[in-house]
This record gives C-alpha cells, sequence and structure tokens, in this order.
DNA sequence: TGTACATCAGTGAACGCGCGTTCACTGATGTAC
DNA sequence: TGTACATCAGTGAACGCGCGTTCACTGATGTAC
C-alpha cells in the first residue's frame, strides 16, 4: 500500500476529507437518495462509527461536500465575470457558461448542492456561501442593466434569476444523463443560444446581429 | 361506518387509487426520498403486503403516479395551447403559465415525475405520455416559427427546449418553497417576464411593446 | 535521549428501527346451478 | 330463490437487510519532563 508523500496525521491521514470525495463519488453514481453514511464509510476504508469522529451524522456530511462545492462555484463564476469584464455583456455570458461548465464538471457537488434537498439556513456558512456565488451572477446583471436607459431597465434581480433559472433548466433536464430523456442539442449551445436570445430580447444585442 | 354511494368492490374499493393518491401526498409531504410503501399502504389503511395485489413493487407505484401526472400534464399543456389559437404568440405564453400551474396545483405529480429518478423507457406508456406533453410544447414552437422569416428562424426544437428549460427552472428554484431560498419574484411574474423578453428576442414581439 | 503519560482517531460489537418482500391464510364478494 | 363453490383482495406473521447511531475499547501518535 502506497502511502505517498507521508502526509498522514493519526490513523487515517484525512479522513473528512476522504469522507467528503466518498459522499460525492456516490452522489454522482447513485443520486442524492443512494448515499448512506455506511457506504460512504465503507469507500474510505473506515467503519461507519469513525465518521462521528468528523460529522455530527449524514446530514452535516452532505452539508459540507455542498459547502465545498459552493465554494468552487462561486470561485469559477467570479473567474468567469472577471474574464468578461470590461464588457458586462461578456461578463453575464462567460458567467453563464461557467455555471454549465461547473455541473458537468462536479456533478456530484451540484446534486449535494441543489438536488440533496439542503437547507439553506441550516449553517450560515452554507448560506454565506451559497449567496456569494448567487451574488456574483446579481452584480453582472446590475452591471448589465446599467447599459440600458432606465425607461426599459427590469429589476437586475430579475434579470439574473431567469439566468439562473435557465441555467439550471438546462442542467437538470438536458445535461445530466436523464435515462430514456434525449438532449436534441448539447446543453452548452442549448444555454448559450437560450441566453443570446434573451440578452437580444433585454435590447443588448442588436436584433441582427 | 359511512361507506358513501356504495360503490366499493371487494374490500377497500379502490385501493390501487388509494395508494397513488397516498404516494403523491408523501411525495409533495416530504420528497421524493421520504415516500415508503410501507408508509403509503398504511395511509391507505391497509397493510404493506396488500400493495403487491396491485403494482410489483415500489418503483412500480413511483412509475403509475407519474403517468397519471404526464396524463393530465399534457391535458392541461394541450387545452392552454388550444386557447391561445389562432395566435402561436398566446399558444406558446398560455403553454407556459400552464406549466407553471401544473407544477403548483400538483406537487406531488410534478416531482414524481421530474424527480423521482424514475426512467422513462422503463415503461413504453411513460415514455409515450411525456412526450405528449412535450410534443404539445413542440408544436406550439413549430408553429410559432412559421411566422418568422426563414432566414432568421432557429429550429423549434431549440425554442421549445428553451421555454421548457426555463419553466423547470422557475420551478424548481423560486416556485417550490425550497427552505432558506426566498423568491425574489412571485414565479409567475418571473416566467411570464422571461418568456416575454425571450419572445422578443426571437423577434415575435415589438422592441417597444 | 528516553520514558511516562495524555490525547484522540478509529474499532468492533451491539442496538432498535423501518424497510421491502414472501407466504399461507381467511373471509367477503361474485357466480353457477 | 337458495345453496355450493370459486375467486381473489387484504391479513398478519415472519424474514433478512442495511441503515444510523451508541458505546466502551485500543492502540498509534504527540508531548512533557
Amino acid at each position: 500500500m502506497v502511502t505517498g508523500p507521508k502526509k498522514r496525521g493519526y490513523h487515517h491521514g484525512n479522513l473528512r476529507q476522504a469522507l467528503v470525495e466518498a459522499a460525492l463519488a456516490l452522489i454522482e453514481e447513485k443520486g442524492p437518495t443512494g448515499f448512506t453514511l455506511s457506504e460512504a464509510a465503507k469507500a474510505a476504508g473506515v467503519t461507519p462509527a469513525a465518521v462521528y469522529r468528523h460529522f455530527a451524522g449524514r446530514d452535516e456530511l452532505i452539508a459540507e461536500a455542498a459547502r465545498q462545492g459552493f465554494e468552487v462555484f462561486a470561485d469559477l463564476l467570479e473567474h468567469a465575470y472577471e474574464k468578461g469584464r470590461p464588457s458586462p455583456l461578456a461578463s453575464l455570458e462567460a458567467t453563464g457558461r461557467a455555471y454549465l461548465a461547473f455541473a458537468r464538471r462536479f456533478p456530484g457537488h451540484y446534486v449535494a448542492m441543489f438536488e440533496s434537498g439542503i437547507a439553506m439556513n441550516r449553517d450560515p456558512e452554507l448560506a454565506r456561501l451559497s449567496g456569494r456565488a448567487l451574488g456574483v451572477l446579481e452584480k453582472a446583471a446590475v452591471e448589465l442593466m446599467a447599459e440600458l436607459p432606465p425607461e426599459k431597465r427590469p429589476p437586475a434581480r430579475m434579470v439574473s434569476a431567469h439566468i439562473w433559472a435557465l441555467s439550471h433548466g438546462v442542467v437538470e433536464l438536458f445535461s445530466r444523463g436523464a435515462p430514456g430523456r434525449k438532449s436534441p442539442f448539447p446543453p452548452e449551445d442549448l444555454l448559450e443560444s437560450g441566453i443570446g436570445i434573451y440578452l437580444r430580447g433585454l435590447g443588448l444585442i442588436r436584433p441582427d446581429a
């Protein structure tokens, strides 16, 4: 058994993180329902009871997975947002793409965050992190709205809600390989074209562009 | 014990349907995870074993609930579609509203259909019914696209996918009372405004309307 | 440097629980004569 | 109409299972002297 660069702590080394990763792998594989504490423990090569040294219980473990997911999520969105600057339009489009990219690259996290039935207010840290992620979208929307004349300027929070809903819908319906439901188009194209049409509807892209 | 209009069959009368309804109530109340065969049986006033007279097992029961949901769903969409005629624009908008109305009025069905992890191809009837529902949306999109000049006419299936994704996203994120996540706007307004902006982006509504 | 002690991560056995599922049964309903 | 029989919906006891959780424990690691 190769231990790697001798980084182990007491016994396992870093059981806490190993459990989170086992949980994510299970969620990814079998959905939020298919994850059990015992199985996660087994996957980490440890007795179920050992889990209680690190988490108060099953829900705590999922919450930690979601927490880590939101952290990466917010980072990715922020990075995409910055990359689009100084154009608010490019920022918002990049942010949308980053949303989908996250869901594809971290499906376990995505499920833990949005489909596990975790209550956001169970944990202030979770609420803060999810707020931060959504905040990026809102900031992009606010800047975008500033480009429109005030009289035809919808509320920025509504716009960010639209983008979020569209992104989430594309992920849920077309991105994950729902058995028996075939996507007519690649989800990336679907989201990109959808956002494009939407932004044109806001008057931010030329009608003939 | 009042039996009502004496419609009961052998013992229970109509256990099959009673089980479906108990399952829906449980799903509605506690999510797709929170539903167990035993609890549904108890809610219907019957022994767990009795379920097997009517369904092959737990999954069969959920599938039946989803099947009934899709039936109502397709009917509602179709009705809304017809109501909007002969204007394709009005048809599509009404169909979108009907989508949300269904999710609100039949939350248990909606969850069984879209969040229970039921495989659509497990059951040809289920595939047929879900196809019929989606078909209404596609038909509306096809007619709508016919109003556009061919050179600026996106694929109808893409348009219907956009509408579907936006509707589903609004339902999942803002319609159901996800604890700790407060909706900034009523979901109906959110969907209506979103679809409106989108249709304007397609060039189907006047920019200044 | 070596020894004694404190810490605490993980063990393993045990628990009560509710689950889905099976089975032989019983008794109400429907039907043939 | 009445009786004998067939049907079959629902019972109740039993099963094996894996779950989450608890507990006293053990033994590897870290620390004080």
